[in-house]
DNA sequence: AACACGAACAGAAACGTTTCGGTTTTAAAA
DNA sequence: TTTTAAAACCGAAACGTTTCTGTTCGTGTT
């Protein structure tokens, strides 16, 4: 930039002003750009962040990066913030609560300008140190108690009540669910759903037909298992998460049970792979693009606005149901 | 830093050794610590980086984060390179050219130390710029002309041919291909796989049998309703990546086609989805893991190393086969 | 006790920007 | 032409480190 001052006679203010929009006269500004061009220079945004205080990066911290559900929802977001000069980095915390706190801790190191977090650990523990720089949090997917800010999150329990209802009306009365681990919130809302659409309907809570897996492949093979074994009656599953419903899948092929002849089932997430399913799996759906563009709309907002009073926000999606072939119609 | 300096009487110099690793003398070394505790303090890695003109940060260039290849490669990277302190900046280029040089610009910007590109533009024009800067590239999966660097990749020729081999060892003679698009390395490279081992086995080639897709799910479903329709005596389809396996599932359950009764498959990549096909689907499987620790440690070794100028490698990694109940026995 | 020598320390300069307060130029109004 | 307000410009200071060039300290040797 000084070399620029020195080739075209201004002022530093006076370059570093056409960098970032001010004004400058356009006989000067043509100068700076043939000084520019003569000098293959290009600004130094590594300074510019020591000067301005940020980054321009937001950091991202997700359980599983190899999980459809999180991919979709980073490409999106990474996209967006792309387009508006933010880089994303991203953090796999391997759905462990210690690397999940490291991984904040990393990012906070490198400065980042604000987090999005798909947050493991429900207490929040992992995000105080990073809320005390004042820097926006948005959490997605999953609510927290303790950490008070954004939130996208989908409406999980009107999704269960929906497959629930789905499998009602095609006269499923003995319906299983594969659900997730007691601590997370989505899995406690799924469930939720599903209990309270049963009571809806005045179908009485067999406990035998709710088995808790882990959001894992095998936990969903074991569960579809232990739910076979145990309810011989059962006619219908809802799994409640991509992962389990792979693992139900793969569980109902290997114990010769033929979808939908002997029982139906509903999954969760992933249209491709509930495509690629014979016969193809009805399933719900979650709104992937539109979590990542609220998600990356709110972190731009809140670092863009300087009026960043305005009061935390937390947005509820609306899933959908995508039907196959999965589920017969009894009686 | 200053105020660390104050508070213990010593010189910057002394405090910016101890962050580094520096000697210090004992009783100053707690002198510091306590200081550091009372102030709670945590160096500027932005300061740093505009000091010693390294951001430690890589950046990865790849044509679709949700595809599960990919996302399991970054994973893997992304774990080694974080434990060694560095950050890893993810662009998402869509498989689309122009998006891909746009990404590299914008990782060049944004100052990064190095680039792991899977690239789109087998050309390489895309990375000339940032070569410029003397920083390290690694290319994995595919591998490019013009540009030298390392890359790490999978021997594709031998991949194909086994897989071949091992529909003949089942007594197939018939074998279609769905191959990927012909400017890419990796279908190239599995589509001479394909033709060698054809000819190693003495069986002519049949043009009608060889299917160009273009990667993609929605390519493998119609790669596979043309080879059906225009080869009816065809035993056994190999199909050469992932998104296309998925979609030549999809065709055949759409047409109601019995795998392997009516025609075997190999597909590749993903064990977890070839796992929960019905039957389990015997895949072509690209060591990720491997391909994550070889890309990382070239990266790191060329940018911890100062001897920077030890030759170019090209690491060639091993496919397996993971066998399943896709292929018939015949004759 | 004097010496030498390496380890440990100190301070200033530099990295490449932005920004603040103040000055000059420009163009419109009188 | 003069006046005036706004627009454009200038240079120094600052952001928080690392590093270079010396200086001082500690320790073991004669």
């Amino acid at each position: 930039m000084k070399d620029i001052a020195k080739l075209t006679g201004l002022g530093l203010a006076t370059i570093s002003s056409y960098f970032n929009g001010g004004n400058v006269r356009e006989k000067n500004r043509k100068k700076i750009e043939e000084a520019i061009e003569e000098l293959h220079y290009e600004v130094n945004e590594v300074a510019r962040n020591l000067k301005t205080n940020a980054t321009k990066t937001i950091g991202v911290v997700i359980p599983e990066l190899n999980n459809i559900f999180c991919a979709e929802i980073i490409t999106g977001m990474e996209d967006i913030l792309r387009n508006h000069g933010y880089a994303t980095m991203i953090c796999d915390c391997r759905t462990d609560k210690k690397l999940e706190r490291e991984a904040v801790e990393f990012l906070c190191r490198k400065r980042v300008d604000g987090i999005i977090n798909m947050p493991v650990d429900a207490e929040g523990g992992h995000l105080k140190a990073f809320q005390k720089t004042g820097k926006p949090i948005v959490l997605i997917d999953r609510k927290i108690q303790g950490v008070s800010c954004d939130s996208v999150l989908v409406d999980n329990e009107q999704a269960a009540a929906d497959a629930v209802k789905l499998l009602y009306e095609n006269g499923h009365r003995n319906i299983g669910i594969i659900g997730g681990p007691k601590e997370i919130s989505t899995a406690q809302e799924r469930m939720k759903g599903y209990f309270s659409e049963l009571k809806n309907l005045d179908i009485p809570v067999r406990e035998s037909l709710v088995v808790h897996g882990d959001y894992t492949i095998q936990g969903g093979v074991r569960a579809m298992e232990e739910l076979v074994e145990k309810n011989p009656e059962m006619t219908a599953v809802f799994v409640t998460n991509y992962e389990m419903t792979m693992g139900a899948v793969i569980g109902s092929n290997e114990l010769g049970i033929q979808i939908p002849d002997q029982i139906s089932m509903v999954g969760f997430d992933n249209l491709p792979f509930a495509r690629a399913c014979n016969p193809k799996l009805t399933i719900v759906s979650q709104p992937t693009e539109k979590i990542a563009e609220k998600a990356a709309g709110i972190m731009l907002a809140r670092l863009e606005d300087r009026d960043g009073a305005s009061p935390y926000q937390t947005e509820k999606l609306e899933t959908a149901i995508i039907p196959g072939k999965s589920i017969a119609q009894i009686r």
